[in-house]
DNA sequence: CTGTTAGCGCTTTCAC
DNA sequence: GTGAAAGCGCTAACAG
């Protein structure tokens, strides 16, 4: 209508001298249009540049072929996690849709829920929770977990072996050598991180070792939250030789705030993350860390929400391995 | 209604024993409400779990709050930009929304227009095009594009230096001391591809050196798209001694092609790249590259956009510059 | 085969 | 201060 405004269905069906319910047969290609008045509609269509609003069609059909991933912010290992599902979408009709919101992460609890509701019932057919915190049991619309912050839920999920995967990282350190080992965790609240907490402890008791509690602390996943923690432990008066951090941002951290403090990584003090982002090899030195397979991870997700979408019958839970990945910094004692 | 269902507004209304418009202004901070009216709803509300659907509103008031960007596909270079776009859009209020097809990207021009009209109009407020293939002149919201595939539009644009950053990136082999530098080209229908090819021939003939066209070959900027060409120019008899790939991605395919035929980097063959994404860093061995800022381009198109939404008067065009990273996949001869 | 009608969930006049 | 009613762009019966 107006020069710059969107053209919408009834543009079109006044162009084609049709009324908008044939317009819309012809788009979603339903029987019982001429072919003469099919293809013309489907000229002016063309002509005009029509593209029916996703939005409005949702809120009539509730059927979009979206699948939305919701994740608190854009960070590494949500976009990892973001590269896995594009490439396995590839072919199946569906279109993604990453929704994230503004506000601080972390200190957000209950996003996911909140992000659902806006999208559900309306806009995406299904989505993929990245790392959520609380997981309700029942939204709308099938959803598949990755990574949950929180305990076994009815939810069809998505983890990796992280338990194992931190008694690797902990008795790389021991067997380095290491008797001092600090840990920089999580948050308290989240599952992955108390796993992780309790493979290090297990790790640690394994080896006879006793954890100094001091030398434990919760780094919170992100730099921000980690630089104040990671600084009181390496001023410790019995400062760690090593420092085995929850994820691999927390890791870099703990280099940066090293080298601050005078102390060379990994001659003065070995560090070793979690996670294996792209990111941790670009680190200085290069970081030693456990390798989830994050993008396989996208990758297993879209397909169990594909599966659950089309009512196929599996096994809800995927859990995929970890491994120890060797860079530069950890030393031997 | 449903056990199950969302839960909407009308319900919200009913339980609170008022009417959806009342509900509509307690939500929307509107004036005109009673405060024991606003409390008593704002109560059901939080006990209901509600959350407006961001469809439904969307539709009607056409201001959503929400910015979107729109990608091909989720690559390194589309999630480094979605990280920096992340960071800077804390706090102002708005939220994201990552769009992405789910066809092969490449194949598809005209995928900006389509995504553009299927959201525009309606659910979001803005939109940062990522690497569009065609810029149209006007869409009915305030977008803005980074590394625009095309020639100069009238879009408000981010992008690098490519012509410098490919000239950099050529003197750089040549001070080496190489003379036989191949060049794997993006697609010639993408401006960035032709300032790369532009900034290369123009450093090679500075240089006093031909540019033999054999050696030129057209990579396509992805991984699946770079390998056959990678592997002619590694298989000519004049084989190049270096390469220059006009993106990370296929700098990195160059190197495991050059592998499989039994060419070790850099001994036989020195390979630069163009971006710095991560995933360069990965690479065995790590790859040399000219960075460009992506991070801090998703933080200007987000400035940029904001400041065109908020009417602000300014230069709607951002360069930034690329720098060279000196790896390990070149060698001086 | 085609058009009319009734909403999807929400916001927004405009009466009351 | 509150609610009834219209309508955003579209799809899905149902008539004609």
């Amino acid at each position: 209508m107006q020069p710059t405004g969107r053209v919408t269905i009834g543009d079109v069906a006044r162009t084609a001298g049709v009324s908008v319910a044939t317009v819309s047969k012809v788009i979603n290609g339903r029987y019982g249009v001429a072919a003469a008045t099919f293809s013309r509609v489907q000229e002016v269509i063309d002509q005009l540049g029509y593209e029916s609003s996703l939005v409005a069609r949702s809120l009539r059909s509730h059927r979009t072929n979206v699948i939305g991933i919701l994740v608190a912010e854009f960070e590494p290992f949500s976009t990892e996690l973001l590269k896995g599902t594009s490439r396995s979408v590839q072919g199946t009709g569906y279109e993604l849709l990453a929704y994230s919101g503004g506000g601080r992460a972390g200190s957000d609890v209950g996003w996911e829920r909140r992000y659902l509701s806006r999208l559900s019932g309306t806009l995406i057919d299904g989505a993929i929770l990245v790392t959520p915190t609380v997981v309700d049991a029942q939204y709308g619309i099938p959803v598949v977990a990755v990574d949950p912050h929180t305990g076994p839920s009815g939810l069809p999920t998505i983890d990796s072996d992280n338990f194992s995967g931190a008694v690797t990282a902990t008795r790389h350190l021991i067997d380095l050598g290491h008797r001092q080992i600090g840990f920089l965790g999580g948050r308290p609240d989240l599952e992955s991180a108390r796993l992780r907490e309790g493979g290090y402890r297990h790790a640690m008791s394994t080896a006879g070792l006793a954890v100094d509690e001091d030398q434990v602390r919760i780094g919170g996943y992100r730099q921000v939250t980690a630089q104040e923690p990671a600084r009181e432990l390496l001023s410790l008066p019995e400062r760690p030789t090593a420092v085995f951090a929850a994820n691999d941002l927390t890791a870099i951290q703990t280099i940066t705030v090293a080298g601050e403090l005078g102390l060379r990584v990994p001659e003065d003090l070995s560090v070793i993350g979690f996670d294996n982002v792209p990111e941790s090899a670009l680190s200085v030195p290069a970081l030693t860390t456990i390798a989830q397979p994050i993008q396989q991870m996208g990758v297993e997700a879209m397909g169990l929400l594909l599966d659950l979408i089309n009512g196929v019958e599996r096994d809800p839970h995927v859990r995929l391995p970890t491994a120890l990945v060797e860079r530069s910094s950890c030393r031997a004692l």
